[in-house]
DNA sequence: TACAAGTTTGAAACGATTACAAAGTTAAAA
DNA sequence: TTTTAACTTTGTAATCGTTTCAAACTTGTA
């Protein structure tokens, strides 16, 4: 459960609210949530927490958002749609168990797969948004 | 060809770059690079081409790299892997003809779908880079 | 209790991207 | 042609997510 890390307060909070909310928060959303209970939490603690979650293979980092990385605590395979419009995340299933092992020509490791879906969601195409 | 967008010098070489280099270069890639041969071309020109581009669908703007987007013009489906040591990105084959269609609950349009790789590269694995 | 190693913090720097307004270009009407 | 309006390019400045860095703080161990 704690992947080989220290687990300091802030990165048991951390953990905690990727455990607890499946939204793919970014950094700054984290952030100015844990802040009520943490008011002297530093954003830098966030990324370097992200970063070392992310590197024990506790965390994934999503890169569906050019804008910034996302972070989704549930690490059991499956897909990701972003709405275009209303800029939510949501999860899909992955049907098929995806081409991982067939080592690719001029590939060593393959260390993360993403399969990343965008487009418009229901609520947004209902709004015409 | 031109995908209903009127074609300027600029917006021409910007389409010409991508089609002949697929080496999925970022902005300013193709602006230092095309620089060479047209000295007054403007970076900001460069993102609004590429944008305009792929809002008609003429290039992929690819996001596997957090750090900053990545442009494809070649527009068959193909996976994509990053090497995490050198940052180069390389085509790969997709087979699976992947669940594009039976449009999952909460989806009402999917315009995009991005098949991601990341690791280490042949090259890198042998310099152990 | 003291020390060393590890962690957090906040400020400053960085760099990709966007906003914006002025200058330039193009196409079509008169 | 000339005029005019629409479109495009350009460069500068602003924005904002992320990284860097050093000082302060905490923790575990000697």
């Amino acid at each position: 459960m704690n992947h080989g890390i220290r687990p300091s307060v802030q990165r048991v909070a951390i953990m905690e609210y990727l455990m607890k909310h499946h939204t793919h928060p970014t950094v700054d959303t984290i952030y100015h949530d844990l802040l009520a209970t943490m008011p002297t939490l530093s954003r830098t603690t966030v990324y370097n927490t992200l970063e070392l979650l992310h590197s024990h293979n506790a965390v994934q980092a999503l890169t569906i958002d050019s804008r910034n990385v996302h972070y989704d605590g549930m690490m059991s395979p499956h897909a990701h749609f972003m709405c275009r419009c209303c800029g939510r995340i949501i999860d899909l299933p992955m049907h098929s168990d995806l081409p991982a092992n067939p080592l690719p020509q001029h590939v060593s490791r393959v260390e993360q797969i993403q399969l990343n879906y965008s487009g418009v969601c229901d609520e947004c195409n209902e709004n015409n948004c």
